[in-house]
DNA sequence: GGGCAATTTCTAGAATCGTCGAAATAGGCT
DNA sequence: AGCCTATTTCGACGATTCTAGAAATTGCCC
């Protein structure tokens, strides 16, 4: 995990549509939801939808499997994990011992 | 923690310069850093540091004290410990466990 | 009060984004 | 083959973003 990738993948949840379609995907479980299913839930328009839907499965935050004609979106956990570790670890958030692996911050 | 408060986290973050920024801050730890000293690390313009600066600051994701001419910008861990929660819970990572919390995915 | 150093605001321009409706495509069923 | 349903692509539009240089501001010090 790259700080290219990192950012890339917070811009991509960084949008109130598409943070509310990666929960609702997250909320759907292992079954997922086709993109027909996500669009009624969420009431936009489709063309809308597929636009951050690609977004997001750029990113790898979610990931997609042809059922016959429809298309079943699942949300990529593994994938989120890497990126909460990389917050966590990279941009360490817990206060204590942050500044341990900077020597130029013990000053 | 609202999705809204949350997506815009996301994006303060979605952004290569703006992550190097915070990354930066991090691993400066409790000291924190003047604008100055970021400027110099970093090699941009004053005024584009400024601009990002300011969107870190409105999420509260960086926070500043003023000392003398300078201004001392710091990461605020505690805003990224709710939004790594977040993340974790409301769109819980850990592939255990997340249907469990949406009765209609349970089919 | 004059000057200096640190930071922000102003202005601007190219680029990207978010959204939608309409049209096009894909894939299976009869 | 023809049709129907699901989804994507196209074209467009206003809005926002990212960047930087120049000018303005703030706050201290002599």
């Amino acid at each position: 995990m790259n700080i290219e990738t990192a950012a890339s993948q917070l811009e991509a949840l960084g949008n109130t549509t598409r943070l509310t379609i990666y929960r609702t995907l997250v909320r759907a479980g292992q079954n997922g939801l086709p993109v027909g299913k996500l669009q009624l839930k969420l009431d936009i328009a489709g063309s809308t939808l597929s636009h951050h839907l690609r977004k997001l499965v750029g990113v790898n935050l979610v990931s997609q499997e042809r059922q016959a004609t429809t298309l079943i979106c699942r949300a990529n956990y593994s994938s989120m994990d890497g990126l909460i570790s990389y917050l966590a670890d990279e941009c360490c958030a817990d206060s204590a011992g942050c500044a341990a692996e900077s020597p130029e911050a013990a000053a």
